[in-house]
DNA sequence: CGCAAGGTTGACTGCCGTCAAGGCGCGTGG
DNA sequence: CCACGCGCCTTGACGGCAGTCAACCTTGCG
């Protein structure tokens, strides 16, 4: 679906210019192949030292982190376009791990494959260097709210930011969207406890805010929610012409 | 301090090889010129449209968020070498302010330059691409502690994580090093109130973990401090060749 | 001297974590 | 066919970590 040209995989992400034919054809000798993953397993081992990266083509993701002493984080949701084991590759370290929420395509790169990019393809590093400044964006949201806001805003808000990152990648069709995640991992997410937010959820639920079971996720009344979690609404251009 | 080469920024910054000389005589065309800021003065404003972004050379500074309602999340500290305000450009929307926490010396940069870099200098692209990771790296960091950790744990994080930083940017000089800080901004990063950030950190100097007065930080025990904040040692290489 | 900014400390409160028990749906195997 | 286990969700009771309120101290400065 989020999924138009089998050659270049950031065609598809919807914050891009559609690239050139010629930028395809190019891309293609970029490329060393698809990979799909099934639900549930990993993507990327934490401390594993990477060869290769991946653009989400199909599917969700999760990325996180866990301390020695087994707590977890959640550090983003992945969707159709996202790039995956980037940031390992640039620092050499590979600090965190992906695991895939539903059956996943991926498109693969080869880590020799970035400088080629960069010296070669000057709009592919920028969309990469894009990418990457728009995923730095998201997780400094996801800090504030794990650290100013309160369980039932932290709720709210994690909702209206999965749903427009969804709606941004045409996942939001007929008022819902696929969001097939345990309590535990928005728990994580968010850094609550499972019962609290369990708890929490009950209420907007009862508030008819949020709807959500069976992994499909509604939300009748985004604005409201926006409210609820003090969302700023953030306007993230498609592109830009420097 | 913490530069050597006037003409090319990121020539300071630990994490790169120094640039060649050809390099720094390109970028110099590149360069608008260099801007003072005083301490509590602000570098970059919240909701303002950028047309250009900094490194910081000298000093240090802050980067935050506030909600309408008036609580603040500071998403880090910056230390020399580090970019401010490219996140606003490539995404072309700013949702946080950053502010000088000392006397500070800037390298102006403009944003029509971002392109010029990219097209023509794909090694110092690479370097901003590598910056970015960089951030977003210690975007995530933040996150697991302000998502995880106890008020001690956060607070023994956040100086060893600050103490590493101005190690890598050359700041820590006899064992010590300047952090020009308040508590409350301290209670910001790590989302405590300003209360309980200031009994945890009595303890911690009790113990004699942590001295920190009149902005200057020191750390008897590094190791130990980390053994408290469940720290990771996470290696970042200092140049990656692809 | 008085005021402002920042740091310190105590008392009280409450949000959220922990513990525990139970429910539902589903796959497996007797 | 049903028992059983497992994963996940749900709900109640209780306790503690951290937030709030408030007072006071120190330092620097006009």
């Amino acid at each position: 679906m989020a999924r138009k040209c089998d050659i270049c995989p950031f065609a598809e992400n919807p914050g891009f210019q559609a690239p050139s034919k010629e930028d395809c054809a190019v891309v293609k000798m970029h490329r060393v192949g698809e990979l799909q993953v099934e639900a549930g397993r990993p993507i990327l081992e934490e401390g594993s030292d990477p060869q290769r990266f991946f653009t989400l083509l199909e599917g969700q993701a999760l990325r996180y982190h866990t301390l020695e002493d087994g707590r977890r984080q959640v550090l983003n949701f992945l969707f159709p376009g996202d790039l995956i084991g980037l940031e390992p590759i640039m620092l050499g370290a590979s600090s965190h791990a992906v695991e895939a929420l539903s059956p996943v395509t991926l498109c693969v790169f080869d880590r020799a494959q970035v400088w080629k990019m960069f010296s070669q393809m000057p709009e592919r590093a920028f969309m990469l260097t894009w990418q990457v400044a728009r995923e730095e964006h998201f997780l400094g949201e996801a800090l504030i709210s794990v650290g100013q806001r309160s369980a039932r805003e932290s709720l709210a808000w994690a909702f209206v930011s999965v749903w427009d990152r969804a709606g941004q990648s045409g996942l939001v069709k007929g008022g819902q969207m696929p969001f097939p995640v345990r309590q535990q991992d928005l728990a994580d997410a968010l850094g609550l406890s499972l019962v609290h937010t369990n708890k929490t959820l009950s209420r907007l639920r009862a508030e008819n805010l949020v709807k959500w079971r069976d992994g499909v996720l509604r939300l009748p009344d985004r604005d409201a929610l926006a409210r609820v979690g003090l969302v700023d609404e953030t306007v993230i251009r498609k592109r830009i012409y420097l």
